[in-house]
DNA sequence: GTACAGATTGAG
DNA sequence: TCAATCTGTACT
């Protein structure tokens, strides 16, 4: 059974939503194609706590403006100046909290034939086709892009927490801190 | 107007 | 393992 996420998914505490986002599902829509990718890897970035984040104390520019809208936003920005990271905000409105979803299975193509096409940020976005055109899209209110629930249950014992990846400046606290979750045993994932 | 960082990738 | 790569951001 298929179940889109609403609001009420998105507005939980972004690490319960980190975890919980593991086996669902992103749909985009290009006219009558839709491009489906698993999800199985994220990382969690918490608000003005949490250095590794762009929110960190606060920090609010036109750049992460969309990190702070209620759960269920895109929130998409560029890094080395040709790699696009696609988050979801997270928690409630004015709390600068997302998820980034790192690593997805492709799902409609021959995954045999590409099985590493989707496993790293910015290689799931050429291949999920977003970018800043979608920035600060609502993913409960969207007819382009959003995440279903097709009934897939990862077990706790599945779910894989480590260090979130490239973020040594971040500090020895922070660069430490477990919040990046994958599925154990899924080749699609960035980095073993 | 300009220096610079950067949540990566892919080649060696 | 490591360096190429380049745009938005945040300074001056």
């Amino acid at each position: 059974m298929v179940k889109r996420l609403k609001r009420n998914f998105f507005t939980q505490i972004t690490l319960k939503v980190a975890k919980e986002m593991l086996g669902k599902y992103i749909v985009h829509k290009i006219g009558k194609k839709k491009i489906i990718g698993k999800i199985v890897e994220t990382e969690a970035y918490i608000g003005p706590r949490d250095k590794a984040s762009h929110a960190y104390l606060g920090k609010k520019t036109s750049r992460n403006k969309a990190e702070y809208l209620i759960g269920g936003h895109i929130y998409i920005y560029l890094v080395y100046g040709m790699y696009w990271q696609l988050n979801i905000s997270t928690g409630e409105e004015r709390r600068p909290e997302c998820v980034l979803i790192r690593a997805t299975e492709p799902i409609s193509r021959d995954k045999n034939k590409i099985p590493k096409i989707a496993n790293g940020p910015g290689k799931l976005c050429r291949f999920l086709k977003i970018s800043e055109k979608h920035y600060g899209l609502d993913v409960c209110k969207s007819d382009k892009i959003w995440l279903e629930d097709r009934g897939e249950k990862i077990k706790l014992s599945a779910i894989i927490a480590t260090p979130r990846i490239g973020i040594d400046y971040a500090g020895p606290y922070w660069s430490k801190i477990k919040w990046r979750f994958y599925i154990k045993n899924n080749k699609f994932i960035s980095r073993y």
